[in-house]
DNA sequence: GTCTATAGGAGGATAGAC
DNA sequence: GTCTATCCTCCTATAGAC
């Protein structure tokens, strides 16, 4: 696993880079499709076009690999969270995240999160790049929930933590996943009714 | 695998079966505490107190466990919607039975759903009683939700099977475990605050 | 760093006695 | 039907040559 150590980057590390990207998309592909148990080393290999001891030199474990993935994830997000304009609402950066995180999952490149407890979590929390993404990426967004809920747009009667966690569970929410296998409705339909189910919820809404 | 054959059961039966419902409920604590793939079928026998041959002899393989657990949930379920008062409005009914399958999963009594394909998917597709019950759950839910939208308490812009479908995805929220984790909110108040994302959204509601 | 080949072990499933 | 002991496949990880 390579690290970037200033500017000056020779050819080789170069390579060396482009094709630690490759191995993570590989494995963020499989991780979506397939999960982590089920997704095995041999497949990441077959997959980069590598044989699987070129992989262990990169990664040292299936764990890493994953984590590598989570990391990727969280630095695109962290990216794409600033990149939104400054001058917009709170509320509006809130949903143009979670519209990018759906897009994102019905991509199919989105790894699942590790929902029990496994090898996988310990080797996420141990993982600095994925945790201090986490960290960056949860504290603007806590920013702009409380701004939206003392602004009146956002449900000041809901706990910011469990906004948070909503916004977080939309990233690999089931229902996702049911309505694109329902194949009913293309990518943007799904986005936008899980959105709407999202912000204005089920009940109906005076008008 | 045993079925009832009759209202006259032999003492016998009765042991074997009272044995099948114990291996499906530590099949269904397992599955939800560590997933399909991390289960053992070492784990299952050791909590249910048998060797492991002996269960192979109750259900042929690792999936039909599976899929027994899922069987089971889905006739608890629909005993719980039978349970329901015939007078109550169909949006009341929609938000206890949401209700009633959280309590189940914060309980830690609600097996995963495959969302990746697999073969547990395949095993659970050809197993006619987790079919059976799917559809009569589906049947009796999306009659409450065209029920509700026709009445103008759920949303009637929202397709009937998104709603269906948003019902089944509370059901496994990994927002509920992150709430769980954090130990901030007692089951009931997560519960609560679910309900509220669920059914009146995160933004604000004119009061 | 990349490869081939293999060690090492976990886990699903079965044999055969009782 | 229950047990102990075992088979056998799959998968993670490594050894060692180039």
């Amino acid at each position: 696993m390579l690290t970037h150590n200033g500017p000056r980057v020779s050819f080789k590390v170069q390579l060396l880079q482009a094709r630690e990207e490759a191995i993570i998309q590989s494995v963020s592909h499989l991780l979506a499709s397939k999960g982590f148990e089920a997704m095995t080393v041999d497949e990441v290999a077959a997959d980069v076009g590598i044989a699987k001891a070129s992989l262990y030199k990169h990664f040292p474990s299936k764990e890493d690999l994953a984590a590598a993935a989570m990391a990727s994830v969280m630095h695109r997000a962290k990216a794409y969270l600033d990149s939104l304009p400054p001058a917009a609402s709170p509320m509006d950066n809130l949903r143009a995240v979670v519209a990018w995180t759906m897009g994102l999952k019905l991509a199919g490149e989105m790894p699942p999160l590790p929902s029990q407890n496994s090898s996988l979590r310990a080797a996420l929390i141990n993982n600095t790049a994925c945790m201090n993404g986490l960290s960056e990426v949860s504290d603007k967004l806590s920013g702009w929930i409380e701004a939206a809920q003392t602004q009146g747009s956002l449900n000041p009667k809901l706990p910011a933590i469990a906004v948070l966690y909503t916004l977080y569970a939309r990233a690999c929410d089931p229902a996702l996943e049911f309505l694109k296998m329902s194949e009913l409705h293309s990518d943007e339909e799904i986005v936008s009714l899980v959105m709407s189910t999202c912000f204005e919820g089920l009940s109906a809404r005076a008008t």
